[in-house]
DNA sequence: AATGAATGAGAGTTCATTCAT
DNA sequence: GATGAATGAACTCTCATTCAT
């Protein structure tokens, strides 16, 4: 009805060892496209086939259902996430530049990926997929290292619960904003970037530039 | 929207009093809490009917579709927002009292209406709907009152777009926590709302107590 | 939808006995139009009420079923049109006045009940309706009336039957054409019409203009 | 014309071959006879599907909806009678046969396809459908037809619009008669058809024999 | 492995009809 | 008698999934 026809598939297939692994290469990057286009309910196996240029039945030879490839592409993304993060920390030399690396490891993911990012975001809202509240682990996570740095005085105390979930929150919102007004691709402004940067570091309670 | 009939002006005679008023109430009450419960796309006619109390077809005497009395919930319950925002600035006789308490009814509006707010956040993943970006006008009109309070001196100079959409990220994920957290329908322990708001004015560069 | 709203009541209470007749007349007035206009099927019970200034319950009131007050409304305008050739017989003075008379009358009929005349021709693809081949006894009476001209040597001898089915149909055909084409009530040109009379009375074989 | 590939060219490898149009040929054809014998608003898909023995869901892989289906099936039917009319033009060698061999081959074609026939003429009476008036073209063509034998001499002068009317209207009654009175499939008694056919010589105004 | 025709449960929506007031 | 809220059977259409080839 009011589709524009199918998405053009971006995704090319990363390793050639076999036309197995292509067209299961092409399934999932076709999916996370259309996954983040559409959203999880709108998003129709035929949609996917087609935009991943096989037949509908093929489909159901790699995967056992929808909610299976969604699951399994929003945990392979969130995988990487995991590995950004962990990059982000070890090269950091202070407080405030690991502070700042990991909320830029995180921006920079959601902007690579998003799709995925919309996708996963949506997930809250899918009945019946096991990823309905992914992000907590990484929140709990980071309460946990903000509290350590309370401990360790680095980080002004506060409930570092609360802390964790408002910057998760304040990260979240702007990485949604920005993916949704850049449709083209482009990347976020550096100002932006670094006026959300600076507006983090004092809410976290560490000095915007300083070690 | 779509079809306020509130004012009770023209009514007939007062006969079957308020029959019509209750049976519309109670698909409000049911959908209202269906689609926060199972999301826009879960929720079906029959379970909104049959959690109403009332048969199918009476669905349709009331909204003309599914989508309608979706739209006309969560248009509702943001006019209720407004009111709620509106009452908190009119009240307020300082900038940190204002804002905390923008954020409190904010927060407050949030739990009280658990299912209405959910379901309201997953407007964005909801073709069709007219109210997928429905809190940016919230985020502008943030981001003005900010930038004026800049003006005056009131605040410390940041990108006032940046920092609308941090805090109301804070906020949003927060409410969003809470909310999952209690089921229940229990309160907010006050020392987590006092926390959020002493970090929200830490992000906002007000003085957390000062008048 | 794409109904522009109700179509306006045209016909108005015939007897002023009593409430209970007006609204019976008005009821019928409705129906005749909307079936006219809209079809059986895409005919609603709502329509006819609403266009006839009554509540919806109130039409079972007064009738049984949307499938009584369509054969009603028929069957009526049928008598009507029974009575119609009744007097054009009554008044003929010559075999070629009586049969142009008797198409006259025909098409007058038609004209004068568009709605109905449309309806009445539906009728034949409406399950469950008793008037699926109201014609029939006309064009039986028909046949059997030309079948004892032509012993009377009135009429060239053909298979009456035949003779009968072919100018109905002629009839039928241009009334259901001058119908279709004056939705604003107008009359048919008279030229029009003389030409199908002399038309019809070379097919029935009798003289144009003789007595 | 909705979705003709009748023309088989980039066909598959022949394998399962004919599967897709043997089903697709059991669908036109169950949904020709429960048009015809239902009308279009009482036919169901259920209906269809269960008559032509495939499941409800497979309607859907071959017609994108009832309406649609109708107006192919129509469609294609009247292009039939096209090519009828054509050839039957094409072979007549004298005005009086010409007219004879056009009025028999519509009078062939509705009796071969009986329940087309029936559905095309409820055209007339279905919201939606773009075939509310298909037989107005044919009826300008021969009114076209008509008037070029009366300025040729080969017919009586008369208003070849309501001539054209006419006969068309005779056709169509008969034609209908015929075939509501043999459900058998049986033919029309050539008597019958000779009689009509005499009928209608002598209501354009040609011999009934001469060349 | 790959295909795509076939399936059928389930969804939203309509509307003739009923019945308490 | 008149009303109109309420009903639920029936309908068209969608789409994840299956399976014979």
């Amino acid at each position: 009805m009011d589709d524009d026809a199918t998405i053009a598939a971006e995704e090319e297939p990363t390793s050639r060892s076999g036309k197995k692994e292509r067209t299961r290469a092409r399934l999932l990057g076709s999916a996370e496209q259309v996954f983040g286009v559409r959203g999880f309910n709108d998003a129709s196996i035929v949609e996917i086939t087609q935009n991943a240029g096989v037949a509908l039945g093929t489909f159901y030879v790699y995967f056992p259902s929808k909610m299976a490839i969604f699951n399994h592409i929003i945990e392979s993304r969130i995988a990487d996430l995991r590995d950004y993060l962990r990059a982000a920390q070890d090269d950091a030399k202070s407080r405030t530049e690991l502070e700042r690396a990991v909320l830029k490891a995180f921006i920079r993911w959601a902007s690579e990926h998003p799709n995925a990012y919309r996708a996963a975001r949506s997930a809250e809202y899918i009945e019946g997929t096991r990823l309905r509240n992914w992000y907590q682990m990484f929140v709990q996570d980071y309460a946990r290292r903000l509290s350590a740095a309370m401990d360790e005085g680095e980080l002004k105390r506060t409930d570092p619960q609360i802390l964790a979930w408002s910057v998760v929150g304040m990260a979240d919102l702007l990485a949604t904003h920005w993916i949704s007004w850049s449709t083209d691709g482009g990347a976020i402004p550096d100002g932006q970037l670094d006026a959300f940067l600076d507006i983090a570091m004092r809410t976290l309670g560490v000095d915007s530039k300083a070690s």
